[in-house]
DNA sequence: GTCTATAGGAAGATAGAC
DNA sequence: GTCTATCTTCCTATAGAC
């Protein structure tokens, strides 16, 4: 029942924000009365945190995965089919969305915790970007133009620019963002001396 | 007293979004009593429409006022200057905070009505831009690597992809991110083979 | 753990005096 | 146009029976 509750309480949260979002909602989503979440979550503050700890872990888990499971892909590659794995995972999932909203948009009542949640999450995706392309390029000893860091940040800037759409403007708006960018950004780190 | 209070409003919705912002915090912000709000709008969601609104019709003019401002400068120089100019208008005013989260996560119940204000906007916005870059790599007669609507894009997704930054996480943050992105950005836009 | 009942307050909105 | 007073509805949260 926790977990039903966590799960309906997410989906409305990152479809209407912590405001926008009541608790006689979620429980008629669940299929209890209110008072029942009482039973469970001391408040609705409490549920809302334990839903940003469990989405961060969760998705987290689900990142470092999607890597490890793909890391046999050449760079260009893994990061182009990313592009096209987290627009399914989004479809499929509600989470990133909230994710997003979180970190952009959160609840003005409870900023400094969710701050705190969200911080080491991006931090740990940079870090895991990062250490992904310095391997590659060092495997086949080859050169980008910049930093493996400075890399990381660019795609992930990107990334950020053109998930954003998919929320409320659509999968086309998406999709021509990460088209126009990719070319663009991929001609900037080749640098146009690829050798492998 | 109406401009006052629709400054006061942008304001609270801008950091607290619509479902967060109360009528009687507005009124208390201007200084008047919350009935008093309802002699100069019908409703919540109409005064928030208005702003909507009012808020795209001064943004629009403000940037197309920079470009014209700025054209004698160089394409890349322009650009960039444009990250910072953004970001000393974030810090001054709230507008353009309002504008990305009504973008990005409008309120549920007016999800249509602020979609189809939105639209034309941002249409106008890379028209505007495709346009410029356009007309300045043709005065010179030099070649991108890609479209100026390509590249007009590639600009936006790392405009939007940091900009998001400023709001919650900082401007260490944003300015990390344009550096990053800045410089792959323009060694692919270019691909070594300036004129000028 | 789930329910009914209800407290206690704040929200959007209206009536009507000045 | 602004106020006080008030309506109605919805909210989070609690008390207490089963």
């Amino acid at each position: 029942m926790k977990r039903k509750i966590m799960e309906a309480a997410l989906a409305a949260f990152a479809a209407k924000g912590y405001e926008g979002t009541s608790l006689s909602h979620i429980a008629k989503e669940v299929g209890i009365k209110k008072p029942s979440i009482y039973a469970h979550f001391d408040s609705k503050s409490a549920l809302y945190i334990s839903i940003v700890k469990d989405a961060l872990r969760k998705q987290k888990r689900s990142i470092y995965n999607y890597f490890e499971e793909n890391k046999k892909k050449s760079l260009d590659n893994q990061l182009q089919s990313f592009f096209e794995w987290i627009a399914i995972e989004i479809e499929e999932k509600p989470d990133v969305h909230f994710i997003y909203r979180i970190t952009y948009f959160p609840p003005a009542s409870l900023e400094k915790k969710v701050f705190q949640l969200i911080d080491p999450f991006l931090t740990d995706l940079e870090k895991l970007l990062t250490r992904y392309i310095r391997q590659y390029t060092a495997r086949r000893a080859w050169r980008l133009t910049e930093h493996p860091s400075t890399v990381a940040l660019a795609y992930m800037t990107i990334l950020d620019g053109s998930i954003l759409e998919l929320f409320f403007t659509g999968k086309e708006s998406y999709e021509r963002k990460i088209k126009a960018s990719w070319v663009i950004f991929w001609k900037g780190v080749e640098g146009g001396s690829h050798i492998d």
